[in-house]
DNA sequence: TAGGAAAATGTAAGCGGTTACGTTTTCCGC
DNA sequence: GCGGAAAACGTAACCGCTTACATTTTCCTA
């Protein structure tokens, strides 16, 4: 009924195990049987049975991708970097969405291994316990993991991530130049490595610019629009008046602007806010959002590419890349009142 | 070394038919083994290898989706509710992403194909021309086909659709109801059959409502952010000077929002505009945007709720489904000026 | 308690590929 | 033209599971 490799070698009057060798190491047979081979294949319209493939070397052509929320369109811009070079070694991408419950990302890891899968990308930032890494730790001694956005003491485990701590200088830096002096910065609160690396990134921007940060100049928020939305408007109740602010993530910025504006402001005249990521939306809201621009599609894309060498290569040796960030300048800032 | 199915029957004193028995259907062993069984599977943490599964059964626990862009938040949503309803049956899903290329849609295919998926999903709408379409007609004599917001003639083919003139219909008279009687249209341009619905739906409701459709009311633009851009800009130029406008999509109403207010004016008090899709970022832009929720969660639930069962039953006979609208009233409409 | 139906279990043949190993063919230098 | 190495190819076992069919066990009835 279906066409297998046994019509084929059929056909090709040849066995099978040398149309698997075509298959495989093309230049392995002789180009007369070559073409004769290629020929029946392609009147046949054979496709090979990638289960067939995968059961016998223990190892099928996909890889897992581990996120805690395709919605957010930072995950989804790095899931299309790596779908895309994935697809170029015929590759293909098992999604897995955890909503940030390690006991769902336990779930799936259990599914991907009886996928066989050739290797597992997790991405977004881990949470910050150890016990909730140890299943990651362990499981790269297996099958080749790869992190992205977030980093493991773990020879085995590779990673791609932004260069957060810069990204956030170049955020205030950009802010100081227009003038500003009194700046916050609404920074996500959940347990997560990013929002550390974003605060340590803030705090040597200001030391190095010479900036006070008064107190109450860093909110912990929900890092959503609300959180947000919470967070500057108890900016705005501060004695000392910030004229402007970085947050953790465009969504938080929209978020603060809402706020603003809301009270009767404007942004940029009233307040000068800087979103970070560089989604899609910010370039399309009222006032276009000025951002920090993270690369999620390359970064997916490196991620990928170096997991593939990876796997090509049968070689355990991780890989560690990071990425740097870069200012983008729209309209939601404006020159500091003197 | 890795323990197999064989492990578990020798460690267990019982044939592997008897641990694959117990595997598929529990009932039809012994209480006493099956006791027995479970306790070594779990001893020896055994997962079943689905490929080898898949390769007996021929056919895969996997659905493919297909998708034009993992990036529109819509779509997202979309696979969202797929991936967690699929999650329930033991299914995976494989991503595929077309960028609305139909010869990318073909290799995907094919590689789907090659896996030997239990059932595709297409999201979004197909496109009008006919042959653009027989290879999923076709296809869909083969293996469980389900559509998501289009249809085809075909029945072999299910869907699961937005029921768009409705919605449509809920977001003119909900203008209708503040007072607006000039309501312009900005419809998205490609050949799509989405901005068909959508134009029915709108020129019904303008109909039904006695509105008068004035000359260049309904713009057809690109369907993103710059598409509403350009189109609110030349419907603000029209004589007739409407004071509302209903869209395609979100993207397309935050475009036109952007465009009014950097001419100066404001949005609701100068122009109501209302978005389609509810996409999370509509609700939390300023101002809050009123539109109209498709539901795309459930949509991808109820498409994939349809496809396991036709799995499971080995049954063709196909389905179909419309799912209304719900209108969502926030802020970006205003009681028309008397 | 015998006998037979029903339930439980085992045996072994595949599913569609890959690959170790052995055999045949090709090719080259003398 | 011969011998032998290298290249090309074939044979058959195997990957881990399912399942048709055969066999054994259980259970009930007469």
């Amino acid at each position: 009924m279906a066409v297998t490799i046994q019509t084929i070698a059929r056909l090709a009057r040849v066995s099978t195990a040398t149309v698997s060798r075509y298959l495989n190491y093309p230049e392995s047979v002789s180009p007369k049987k070559r073409a004769l081979i290629a020929e029946v294949i392609k009147e046949q319209n054979y496709v090979p049975n990638e289960l067939a493939r995968g059961l016998t070397r223990n190892s099928f052509s996909t890889i897992g991708v581990i996120m805690p929320d395709i919605n957010n369109t930072f995950f989804s811009a790095v899931l299309l970097g790596i779908e895309l070079e994935l697809e170029k070694s015929g590759l293909s991408t098992l999604v897995c969405n955890t909503h940030g419950q390690i006991e769902r990302e336990k779930r799936y890891l259990e599914m991907l291994a009886s996928r066989r899968v050739a290797g597992i990308i997790f991405v977004g930032t881990r949470p910050l316990a150890a016990e909730d890494n140890a299943h990651v730790v362990e499981l790269a001694r297996r099958v080749p993991v790869m992190l992205i956005n977030d980093r493991l003491d773990s020879e085995y485990v590779s990673f791609v991530m932004t260069n957060e701590e810069q990204g956030m200088g170049l955020a205030v830096e950009y802010l100081y130049g227009l003038g500003h002096r009194r700046i916050g910065f609404l920074n996500g609160n959940p347990p997560f490595t990013t929002y550390r690396y974003k605060l340590d990134g803030f705090t040597a921007a200001m030391q190095r610019l010479g900036l006070e940060m008064c107190e109450g100049c860093v909110q912990s928020v929900e890092p959503y629009e609300k959180g947000g939305y919470g967070g500057m408007r108890r900016l705005g109740q501060l004695p000392w008046r910030p004229t402007a602010v970085v947050t953790a993530n465009d969504q938080v910025a929209i978020g603060a602007m809402c706020a603003v504006f809301e009270s009767g402001r404007t942004v940029p005249r009233d307040m000068s806010v800087v979103g970070f990521s560089n989604t899609p939306i910010s370039a399309e809201i009222y006032p276009r959002l000025t951002t920090v621009d993270q690369f999620p599609y390359d970064t997916g894309k490196s991620a990928a590419q170096q997991l593939v060498e990876q796997i090509d290569q049968r070689n355990t040796r991780h890989s560690g890349l990071r990425i740097d960030c870069r200012m983008i300048v729209r309209a939601s800032c404006a020159q500091a009142a003197p």
